[in-house]
DNA sequence: GTCTATATCTGGATAGAC
DNA sequence: GTCTATCCAGATATAGAC
């Protein structure tokens, strides 16, 4: 039998903390979600809570960091894609993804992005995963610029950061108006890219 | 002379607290924000503070309902507005204004969003003010789903609150992305909804 | 590795002199 | 009306037993 099996039973115990403090964290943000809160949550006591992460900060960050890889690969992906504008549509529903499918994200990117700039280190975290994220859509943009189906007088550095933030909008949009059907809007985020793109005189 | 001058003495002052406040809620948040530091900030002593105000949070309250009411009379003016899709443009445009005439607005407005969901009071407030955007809007669109402009297929309540999350976009993008030419996006914002409500097929 | 107990600090709010 | 001094709750983080 091996003689270490803790690295597993460590890793995992660390992701159910992760897991719980990401809830926390979204449902009352970072100042108002008290460590105590957050060791009730995991089921777990505060000394604990301080043997898995050095501090309250760095558990927001290690929430905030854990799943940005998986971005990387979908993007490889439509790099080499037939259909350009196709491409650009898939990877802005990609990026509009987490939203629909996790009620909590949206709160947890909006509060970060606040948290964002007030604190260097969160700074630094989101600005990250938002450059290569908006890098990745200059470049589909850049190579759907080529069709029909984009207005010549566009700049893309300009369009690709709007259609970013039109992203964005979507995520503002799930997190302050629940009422709303994460799949109508997307469909609407869809159109106005689309639209926003297209040239005014029409296709 | 006037037994009282107090009262506008007593207005003024409480002004000049609510412009110091707003200036530091917008730049650290509603949580970080100290009643020290708004008391340094407005010159005062915290004595001072608490004659004003009965709390941080009315304070917080006081900051986000102050100038509301100017939206109104520009809304019952639109209304009879000549050309309908022109009026709704404009009226877009209008609520795009603040964000980029004082460059603390979009993160005033950012800060009560994410508070809007955990506290009552602020979330009354917001929803106030949503509300009879949401519906002037709604009404504006209502009129110009008349004319060729706008795509009969959409649904009006939908529109609506989508374009209201256009709006929002370029609140979040002034927020984090302060390098981008304010006027340059309500540009783009002016586009977006115009194509957004545009027939696909074209005009 | 996990807990309890506790140190230390900081925040909002109050009391009361001037 | 304005200030200073202070109270008290609650937060993060640490110490050290088990």
């Amino acid at each position: 039998m091996p003689r270490k099996v803790d690295p597993e039973a460590h890793a995992a115990k660390r992701q159910h903390i992760l897991d719980s403090a990401a809830v926390l964290f979204a449902a009352r943000g970072y100042e108002r979600t008290t460590t105590s809160q957050l060791c009730a949550q995991a089921g777990i006591s505060l000394g604990t809570l301080y043997h898995y992460f050095p501090g309250k900060k760095q558990l927001f960050l290690a929430v905030l960091t854990q799943d940005e890889q998986q971005t990387r690969s979908l993007l490889e992906e439509l790099a080499q894609d037939a259909d350009p504008m196709e491409a650009l549509l898939r990877f802005v529903s990609h990026l509009a993804e987490p939203a629909a499918e996790h009620p909590i994200v949206p709160h947890l990117v909006l509060e970060a992005m606040l948290q964002a700039h007030r604190d260097p280190e969160v700074r630094k975290v989101l600005e990250d995963a938002e450059s290569h994220e908006t890098h990745g859509l200059r470049r589909l943009l850049q190579r759907a610029a080529g069709s029909g189906d984009v207005d010549p007088e566009l700049d893309v550095e300009e369009a690709a950061s709007w259609i970013s933030s039109l992203i964005s909008a979507l995520y503002l949009q799930a997190a302050t108006q629940p009422e709303f059907d994460p799949a109508t809007q997307r469909k609407h985020l869809i159109r106005s890219v689309r639209a926003f793109l297209r040239p005014p005189w029409t296709p």
